[in-house]
DNA sequence: CAAATAGTGTCTTTTAGACAATATTTA
DNA sequence: TAAATATTGTCTAAAAGACACTATTTG
């Protein structure tokens, strides 16, 4: 009767077909635009995530999100971080689910559902050239995500003369599941457009509590830096006083400080 | 050449093996405990899950999550949403994504990944008697989840006689990424007593702003009651005075007040 | 010194928390 | 009227925002 009772539930698992799971990611960095006015000035900044030029079918010659096949022996979460490191050959600073990705029909191949992370990418931890041991196309993307009317959103990605965009709405299920849903798509692969712009909100969200900010800087970093990389993610600006204050409990001083760059030196501080 | 790349990554689908996917739902509901010393006094609420008992081996005799697994052609939000109803006719007020569970040994029946959603059920929505169409055994046990000492948390659950434990530890990997491992375990099934307790955790963040608050209560509601879930679900309490100056700005009155309960008629809110 | 960023102090406004007091209903 | 919950007001403390001011370095 036991025995029976197991080999049903065995039976009942093999009956079903089974989808294939990628772990998809959508890594972020900090990207330093080295075109100053003056050798004081502070370099600008810009969010950027990593794209893939898709070399054939389907989506040909569009641009899709780092990403590959769960295999058996590994956690989501390690397939995840192997996929970003065959990428770009950096390990990333943090990952974060952003959630899964399952509409039947969201790949032409077949039945594939996606498990989606964010990464951040340590400022410092990168070499310019990347692409890992195949050599794929890949490249770091200027990302803007703005709300352009109540509950419609514009997604661009720049790489030079390469300009990717999307236009996608906020929608809410009956369950009050949050999904942005694509309405238009200029050069993005499958559902990626909606996956980007998920997971950009998901950052943002932990970046209100400097969570996500301190993974984009070095071990070692001054207040103004960490300030930079909270404007950036959360496209806001705050007064530097008032943003120390709020950031203080986060931080410890390492005793260590900047110097030559023509100003005062900075404090370097580290996560608490 | 396009298709033959075509056909590779087709190839590629079929060369791996895929794992079974579920999804598993820890249900949430408000208990009323009708044990009053007087008509006048409010009921005693308690937080419970929905546990279904296995019949069969693995894990025969333990009590589970109720699940099932992920079939062609719908989402995993509506797999989630339809395993619940299978199991207690009725649809939930809300479901939250709480995480995927991917341990390659989770299982002992293979390889089975399970994406886990927190359901919050309304108060009123509920039949006493659960159970769906198939006769399984399901019972809400009352939850309680303490940290006993630093990142270590007592897990509790009761129906009646029926009494399930669990010692968990919260630990955080390299990359950031939370969870509970579990360090010892009576009565529950599988990984279930981590992903209670992640559900738990998932649930209470939200709760601080009250949106899973909402979700235990009818359409309209009194303030008090909103402050009775959000209490019973942080396991704290508040000034009431205090309680409605913050609660201001996410609700607005009906027009309709309680009657007939002995004391001073409520009005009653609604979600804005 | 001028330019540029680093860091401090203070005032005001907004929230959050504690507590007292008043209001209303039913057995 | 007593018991119980509903609701408002007020005082205090803490946090957030605006702004002025001082400090330090390098060409």
């Amino acid at each position: 009767m036991d025995t029976e009772k197991e080999f049903l539930s065995t039976y009942n698992m093999d009956k079903y077909e089974r989808p294939s799971v990628t772990a998809d990611v959508v890594a972020f960095k900090i990207t330093h635009t080295d075109q100053c006015s003056s050798y004081r000035h502070e370099p600008e900044c810009k969010l950027s995530i990593l794209l893939v030029k898709r070399g054939g079918h389907p989506f040909k010659g569009c641009w899709a999100l780092a990403g590959g096949f769960l295999q058996k022996g590994e956690t989501i979460e390690e397939c995840a971080v192997r996929e970003i490191q065959e990428e770009t050959n950096i390990t990333p600073a943090s990952m974060r689910f952003v959630g899964m990705f399952t509409e039947p029909n969201r790949d032409p191949r077949g039945w594939i559902i996606s498990a989606v992370f964010a990464s951040v990418m340590r400022e410092g931890s990168m070499t310019d050239a990347v692409g890992g041991d195949d050599a794929t196309d890949a490249k770091w993307f200027d990302i803007s995500l703005d709300e352009t009317e109540q509950g419609k959103y514009s997604l661009h990605l720049q790489n030079g003369d390469i300009s990717l965009s999307a236009v996608l709405k906020s929608e809410t299920t009956e369950t009050g599941i949050h999904r942005f849903v694509i309405v238009e798509n200029n050069g993005l692969a499958f559902d990626h457009a909606s996956i980007i712009a998920n997971a950009l909100t998901a950052l943002r969200k932990e970046g209100i509590h400097f969570q996500s900010c301190f993974d984009f800087l070095p071990e070692e970093f001054t207040l103004t830096q960490l300030q930079r990389v909270q404007e950036i993610l959360l496209n806001t600006s705050m007064i530097p006083a008032n943003f120390r204050r709020k950031v203080a409990d986060y931080v410890t001083e390492t005793g260590n400080h900047t110097s030559g760059a023509g100003h005062r030196p900075a404090k370097l501080f580290r996560k608490k």
